[in-house]
DNA sequence: CTAAAGCGTTGATAAATATCAACGCTTTTT
DNA sequence: AAAAAGCGTTGATATTTATCAACGCTTTAG
């Protein structure tokens, strides 16, 4: 069960990792199943966990004062999904959490996450790498957000992440690309021509 | 001159920072002046130095096809300027970084930034945080954009940073927003009333 | 000192996108 | 098996925002 996150650490870490410091992550990283649906973090509680998604499909959102839900992220396979905003600041988080398939996931305090840190080299090098990777998607996302016409930015996510086109319905990505259901299908009708 | 960049890492730090340490920076730092205008990074170029800002305010911005410029950063004193995407994937940047104002800089080659995140501890500390920050950051301007109107984003931006709007012209801050200048105008004609 | 460039504003108009309502189809729940 | 909920689509319309053009005012450059 663990051997996917020791294998994904060893990929993103130009350090080894030796047997000892693989039992600290073991130990850390306990396995947690969650059904289609369920809460993996709610609005108003501080995100106390960090999970690594073996198997699964999960989402992140806001509820805006008309009740509408804006995706801010879709997470699958081989993401690590948390408020990182909510776990850093240790403020309560403005979001939701939750799954849209069944999900197995490998979880751990973010407490255990920092000691980890500092006590397993490739673990550090590694989380130092997805912080900058995160911020670089983000700052991608934003740009093509600010630059682009709902159009080009449906191109451009469908052509970089085709996996999300087929696992997430269409108003999960419309919402993810901040226009409505709507316009995303009309967008699509377009481009078939 | 130094000092400030010192003082900075002081405060972003848990862990002390030795005399010894202090010099390890201290040589990895060198001053820089820029007069306004002039470009600490080209699109196309890949970026091998980092910055620190003493004094002075810069922009980082794209330029679509049709010339038309989307900034995507703005920075001011005790901010951290480069382009990530391209210093950490080591690829040609697709922004251009330039000064607004007279600055004053301690820049870094990359490399040796690198070097002292594993030398001096308290620095990598540092640099975790910010990483952390920036995505944090950019992740609350990516929601706001998808979830708000141009005049919500606005009245954020200006309650968060008004730093921000005394500094940059309005059709900076603008282009910032991703709305035109000349909506801008307007939502704070409305805004007065 | 004068010309040019930069900046913010305004008006008229066009384009992009949202909203509201309704419909069929599929999947899930009872 | 029937009812309900979820999903994508379409049409009519409203709203938001962009575009284009022009103008005064200030700052910068020659």
């Amino acid at each position: 069960m663990h051997s996917k996150l020791l294998d994904y650490i060893r990929q993103h870490a130009t350090l080894p990792l030796s047997s000892d410091e693989e039992g600290l992550i073991v130990a850390a990283f306990q396995p947690k199943k969650l059904r289609k649906k369920q809460y993996f973090l709610e609005e108003g509680n501080v995100c106390k966990y960090v999970g690594f998604i073996v198997k699964g499909a999960m989402r992140q959102y806001s509820v805006d004062d008309k009740g509408a839900e804006h995706i801010v992220h879709l997470y699958i396979e081989n993401y690590w999904v948390s408020d990182r905003e909510s776990a850093v600041m240790l403020t309560p988080s403005k979001y939701n959490i939750d799954t849209w398939e069944d999900t197995e996931l490998l979880i751990a305090k973010v407490a255990d996450m920092l000691d980890l840190i500092e006590r397993v080299p490739s673990f550090g090098q590694m989380t130092r790498l997805m912080d900058q990777r995160s911020f670089i998607v983000s700052q991608r996302r934003l740009n093509s957000t600010i630059s682009n016409t709902a159009e080009k930015r449906y191109e451009e996510f469908a052509d970089n992440h085709p996996q999300f086109i087929q696992r997430f319905p269409q108003h999960l990505i419309a919402s993810f690309l901040g226009i409505t259901k709507e316009t995303l299908s009309r967008i699509r009708k377009q481009a078939i021509k």
